[in-house]
DNA sequence: CTTTTCCAAGTTGTATGATGACCTTAACTG
DNA sequence: CAGTTAAGGTCATCATACAACTTGGAAAAG
């Protein structure tokens, strides 16, 4: 089921997670312009007092995630992350960032799918399942408690609605990863939800879920496509304000 | 200078980057079971014909990822919902029909919204690939051979046109098992193709070329969605007829 | 025979030093 | 001044060694 480490809060005193911890810190901080050359990484590692493999191993860390992009013989410089952001040309390198646009993307086109099926196929109890998803919602948003994850309930409800199993593996194994709705952000996990942005889910959630219980297909699917495209939206105007603000 | 650096994409060939490549095709390939270790970090070495420097920084790259967990002293193990997301669909477990059914539902959804994407998207080039594949096709069928490949082609170059290289990974990684179309049935070869089969797929292909060329995204996906509710129509067919004679 | 303890092999994490490839800059040449 | 060359800086890779940790089984205790 879950990973075999939940939660990971493990001792895992990697000398190359504390720097890449710090470095990210430091990058989301502004501590060097935008597509500045970082420090050697000899400097690094006298400044951090490890190893120049440690610093290497942060470093090819960070550039995985596209935040750096070291050249040989020049130096490892940051990457404009609105551009990369934004940027989905050509596949060239794929960073993190618009791999997890990307990652979106596709999974808009499972769950709009997903929701024309549940409105075909839903039974009364996967119906109810849905509504008490929707409900759990509601009432942690006026509790002021964190929707995320009755926000997934409500979209994994409707994938166990369409009664085929492989919709509900499928959004598990990429939900945790890129959930629209509270994204963990690769600088930081401070995702800060307004009210009003999480009332606005629900509200968008209200339609599909009345699509669907009318049994609706094609609204379910107009309706998803609406929330999954504004949600999108919404990821990209925080990445870019992310990336502007500091 | 400019501190922008994408003007060039750098032809970087890094070892490294190499192995991740490799070790992420193989992850999404599933050639390692779910949660499975990895060959240790020196089998690793001496198979790519590298040092473990450059396996220790692909692995770094992987973990970022959350692809992968390394254990000092245990080893590095994959984590479940790399190995559930797209791999194994087309594995063992798609020898039994109904599950195969479901990954091609879920897989329709994904080709549905990658035709309109592409549609929205697409260049030149990648139309006149579309194209060429279509072309392709015809011209595989009026020669009497085999259409699979260029079936799969005109899919993938699809997938290639919405400019999101993810749909192409999904795609590659759900593979060639699970085509709707046609290409592989996993029983048996394309005899069971009649000509007028495949004319049909290529006359609906054509319909969907049409209506990426011309821009027009919803008839895009209407035309992919009808062409992939026909063949999963004939699909199932073609299913209860094997299973009956099995 | 069962249980516990403990050790030794195996694996990842880190350090160190060296070499090659590549980039940048500045001095040099015409 | 333009073009070329040389030198130093920087990343990429390799090789080796040791430390920290895990694991499985041997050895000892019951």
């Amino acid at each position: 089921m879950s990973l075999d480490t939940a939660g990971v809060p493990a001792r895992r005193l990697k000398l190359a997670d504390m720097v890449i911890e710090t470095l990210r810190k430091g990058i989301s901080a502004g501590e060097f312009g935008a597509g500045a050359k970082l420090p050697t990484e000899n400097q690094l590692a006298v400044q951090f007092g490890v190893s120049r493999t440690v610093i290497r191993e942060a470093i090819a860390a960070l550039a995985a995630d596209g935040l750096v992009q070291p050249r040989q013989g020049a130096g490892v410089f940051l990457l404009d992350r609105a551009a990369t952001a934004f940027t989905r040309l050509g596949g060239e390198s794929s960073n993190k960032i618009s791999v997890a646009l990307n990652v979106l993307e596709v999974r808009m086109g499972i769950e709009i799918e997903s929701a024309g099926l549940a409105a075909e196929r839903h039974s009364a109890s996967q119906e109810a399942a849905i509504l008490e998803a929707w409900n759990d919602f509601g009432r942690l948003l006026k509790q002021g408690n964190p929707t995320g994850k009755s926000d997934f309930a409500f979209h994994r409800a409707i994938a166990a609605a369409t009664n085929n199993p492989f919709y509900i593996e499928v959004l598990d194994s990429l939900g945790s990863r890129t959930i629209p709705c509270d994204v963990a952000s690769p600088w930081g996990t401070e995702s800060v939800l307004t009210f009003e942005y999480q009332a606005g889910l629900h509200e968008e959630h209200r339609r599909i879920l009345g699509a669907i219980a009318s049994r609706d297909a094609e609204a379910a699917r107009e309706a998803m496509r609406d929330h999954l495209s504004r949600s999108q939206e919404r990821y990209r105007a925080r990445l870019a304000e992310r990336s502007q603000s500091q």
